[in-house]
RNA sequence: GCGGAUGUGGCGGAAUGGCAGACGCAUCAGACUCAAAAUCUGACGAGGGCGACUUCGUGCGGGUUCAAGUCCCGCCAUCCGCACCA
């Protein structure tokens, strides 16, 4: 007997070759086809690596490591986001600067990563809060800002009131704060703000040309939410002003019969003097105010509402006088901030005209206005609606579309539900904005030969009470000189949020230590775009949106080589505890990757993980099948001792050889790794079955599993002295004729149901098949007596027989 | 409310419209052992029958088809997004 698998000696060991041998770095052949397989990289917390941080690097890995094989140039990076709240916090705690907890945190993740064997050039390696590397952040700021993409702006935000710090709309969750679950309320504030709106059209158009999983695709849509229709102006009575709305619906313009502006329209202040009951609006407007999202949206059924009294519009269609109210149903951000209702065809509009008697005209034939909206576009014609009256919704939209324009007093009209990107955090551990103000110049941008601007050493890190960056206690900081007159000048004091970082890093990986740009045309040239890109679906409107929004710009100032960044787009499930619920400290259900390590082995951890079901599904963890995994390398560790000497591949299994190597290569580009773990399972105890395995089949064996378990599978290679390295071998190759069996056996039915099986040829014709089914006792038995009406066969599979 | 998923043995999960339950876990039995563990071999959806066999079975109700987990129509449940976007 040899001796038995150690993973504790054999896994340290290659670690230690590869990394020796600088075995997965990256060639600087052009001339290779390349590769460029990316996951995202992650935030190194204080907690360590999580089981769930495993399962898409460990996917990749495999990609990485089975292209590597078929001759690719593969670039598989890794690197630290490591920029953010958790690490500020922590340093705020414990008085620690953010930049030690940081280097700690980061040592801790790499070791771990190290222990698990991935085929990372860490060479690559990259961290955003390396001024190195956030100069080349701050400096694409910079190219924003000088094409007018970035901009200061009064702006009501989200503010968190436990973190005293302004949100993203996407970090705000069921109206609280998506990092402290703390109450967000809206405050006006001056941020920084990208255009990402400006993009809108073009990150939609994109996703037809990507291949993204449609889940991904159709969340983007969704959020981006364009929506087509026309802006119509309104005239106020008696003035020369008009009300401008946005409407999906001109066609049903006669039908509007009243308007509705929100609370925060400057209509309110421009015609402060008109409105008779202008302090009972001023009142709801305050009320509006002071709710919080959470509030708003809790209340969202019950509508409420102040009618402008002393000023009316006319619809210009019909020349009636119309009612304006205001309600916070209607809002500021979106469209012009104001609409024209139609209650009869719109569901809000219906229960607002409801509960404060508004009248409601059906101008669109087929529901009951009186019970309810009628919103069908789809069926009905326009009635009440003089030039448009008997027309279908799509002709009638066209036809006053038209008419509007021809009128000049509206057009059609495109709009997003995506906002523009807050770009301001009052925080200390960001990126500074490169940004100085000067009474006389404005904001002034920093010359780019100053980049980095670096994050100056603070005495606290603790944000204030009013709403101010910490770096604005630094005054010897913040004084400075404009760079455009010479004269006084202040620094901004916010900084970049942390999505900021993420949005190019993967540019940065081509090119890690160039200190001239952020990455080499020739680099950009021949890696980008990336092939393979997997992440998780929580980032789906927040990075993967960002960072196709940078690179298109980048694209557009001819700075990168392909209009998106992303070819191919998947994501990974998530990995529940035990108790099929969300791994969480309060629950108690959390597993430490290393405990499995140690236990089991990082080549076991790797290979359950990719086994325990469907990659892009959730799954529960199981300490007895990660056991499960254990004992099948363990089958294939002892399969050594029953190698026979004989060429080739055995008769008996030739064909499961070739079929295992097809089932393999196919479920591994496919993501399903469970189904190629299963085949190598299957092919391993067939080899048991016959107790022998040749060379060859062994050879092979190591081959398909060794992206899945790279450190075992060096070792057996080392072991049978097969040439050099596992790593540096080429990925089997299968023959397609053989991998389909001569002798098929297909099944026998009567009406459909099974009721014998039977061996014939592959390529055997009906005629050929008949006589042999129809020896068959049961088959005999079945048909005695009756008609046959009908006969069915279907090669390699079936043979039916319909009676009567 | 809108959008997206998911629903198959005791459990995790497989199945280009063609033998449902591959592979793994758990369980049971046998071999090895003084014994246990480990390992190897076998059984393992449910009901009925001594038995060759037989009936039922992929969330529920219909339908298409020689044949449906898979396709179509209508529901139910769970999970995840978004949510007054005019």
């Amino acid at each position: 007997m040899s001796k038995g698998y150690s993973p504790k000696e054999i896994e340290k060991k290659w670690q230690e070759i590869w990394e020796k041998e600088e075995a997965f770095k990256v060639s600087e052949d052009r001339t290779k086809p390349k590769y460029y397989a990316l996951v995202e990289f992650p935030y190194p917390s204080g907690q360590g690596l999580h089981v769930g941080h495993p399962r898409p690097y460990t996917a990749l890995d495999i990609i990485a490591r089975k292209r590597r094989m078929q001759g690719y140039n593969v670039l598989y990076p890794m690197g630290w986001d490591a920029f953010g709240l958790p690490t500020e916090n922590y340093a705020i705690k414990n008085k620690i600067h953010p930049r030690i907890v940081t280097e700690k945190n980061v040592a801790h993740f790499k070791e771990q990563l190290k222990a698990l064997g991935y085929s990372f050039d860490w060479d690559k390696e990259i961290n955003t809060t390396d001024p190195n590397y956030y100069r080349w952040t701050q400096w694409i700021f910079l190219q924003l800002y000088k094409k007018g993409l970035a901009y200061k702006s009064e702006m009501p935000i989200n503010w968190c009131t436990s973190c005293k710090i302004g949100l993203a709309n996407e970090e705000v969750v069921n109206g609280v704060c998506e990092r402290c679950g703390g109450e967000v309320v809206r405050k006006v504030k001056s941020q920084w703000m990208l255009r990402i709106t400006d993009y809108a059209e073009k990150l939609l158009d994109g996703l037809d040309n990507v291949d993204y999983i449609e889940k991904v695709k159709t969340s983007q849509r969704n959020w981006i939410g364009r929506s087509e229709g026309a802006e119509v102006d309104f005239k106020l009575k008696g003035k020369e002003d008009v009300l401008r709305v946005y409407t999906t619906r001109p066609d049903t313009l006669f039908g509007a019969t009243y308007m509705v502006i929100s609370p925060e329209h400057p209509f309110i202040e421009t015609y402060k003097d008109e409105i008779t009951n202008y302090d009972k609006v001023a009142e709801y407007r305050e009320q509006a105010a002071k709710k919080s999202d959470f509030e708003r949206t809790e209340l969202s059924k019950e509508k409420t509402g102040v009618g402008l009294e002393g000023l009316s519009a006319i619809n210009p269609v019909n020349g009636k006088e119309i009612p304006i109210w205001v309600s916070d149903y209607v809002l500021m951000t979106y469209g012009t901030g104001a609409i024209m209702a139609v209650p009869a065809h719109d569901e809000r509009d219906w229960a607002f005209a409801k509960k404060f008697n508004l009248p409601i005209i059906e101008v669109v034939a087929g529901g009951n206005v009186n019970e309810a909206a009628f919103t069908d576009t789809a069926t009905g014609k326009l009635v009440n609606s003089d030039f448009l009256n008997d027309l279908e919704v799509t002709e009638a939209k066209k036809k006053i579309i038209t008419w509007l324009t021809e009128q000049k007093i509206g057009k059609k009209k495109v709009n997003y539900k995506l906002r523009d990107w807050v770009f301001s955090r009052q925080r200390y551990w960001g990126e500074p904005i490169p940004i100085v103000f000067c009474e006389k110049c404005g904001y002034v941008p920093l010359p780019e030969s100053e980049l980095p601007l670096l994050l100056p050493e603070v005495d606290s890190y603790m944000p204030t009470d009013t709403g101010e960056s910490p770096l604005a206690a630094m005054t010897d900081w913040v004084s400075t000189t404009c760079p455009c007159c010479k004269g006084p000048a202040k620094r901004e004091t916010d900084t970049m949020p942390q999505w900021a970082g993420s949005s190019w890093y993967f540019l940065r990986y081509l090119n890690s230590h160039n200190d001239k740009e952020f990455a080499s045309k020739e680099a950009i040239d021949y890696w980008m775009p990336v092939d393979w890109y997997n992440g998780g679906m929580e980032h789906t409107t927040l990075h993967l949106l960002y960072s196709r929004f940078w690179h298109k710009f980048l694209y557009d100032q001819g700075l990168v080589s392909t209009p998106e960044p992303y070819q191919k787009r998947t994501s990974h499930g998530m990995i529940l505890g035990e108790n099929n619920e969300k791994m969480s400290k309060s629950r108690g259900n959390v597993v430490n990757p290393d405990e499995i390590i140690e236990e089991f082995g990082a080549d076991t951890l790797r290979t359950y993980e990719m086994f325990i079901g469907a990659f892009d599904l959730s799954a529960a963890w199981s300490k007895e099948g990660v056991k499960g995994c254990r004992r099948f390398l363990d089958r294939v560790w002892k399969l050594k001792d029953m190698i026979v000497e004989e060429d080739g591949y055995s008769k008996e299994l030739e064909i499961k050889l070739h079929q295992t190597i097809q089932k393999v290569s196919q479920d591994f580009e496919g993501m399903k790794f469970n189904t190629a773990i299963a085949a190598m399972m299957a092919l391993v105890n067939e080899f048991y079955r016959i107790e022998k395995v040749t060379k060859k089949e062994f050879k092979t064996l190591l081959l398909l599993l060794n992206p899945v378990a790279p450190h075992m599978t060096e070792e057996l290679w080392e072991e049978l002295k097969f040439d050099g390295h596992i790593y540096q071998a080429s990925w089997p190759e299968y023959d397609k004729e053989k991998t389909i069996e001569n002798e098929i056996e297909i099944a026998v039915q009567i009406n459909g149901k099974v009721k014998a099986t039977v061996k014939v040829e592959k390529e055997a014709e009906a005629a050929q098949v008949k006589p042999i089914v129809f020896e068959i006792p049961v088959v005999a038995k079945a048909v005695e007596g009756k008609t046959i009406v009908k006969e069915i066969y279907v090669k390699g599979r079936i043979y039916n027989l319909v009676v009567k």
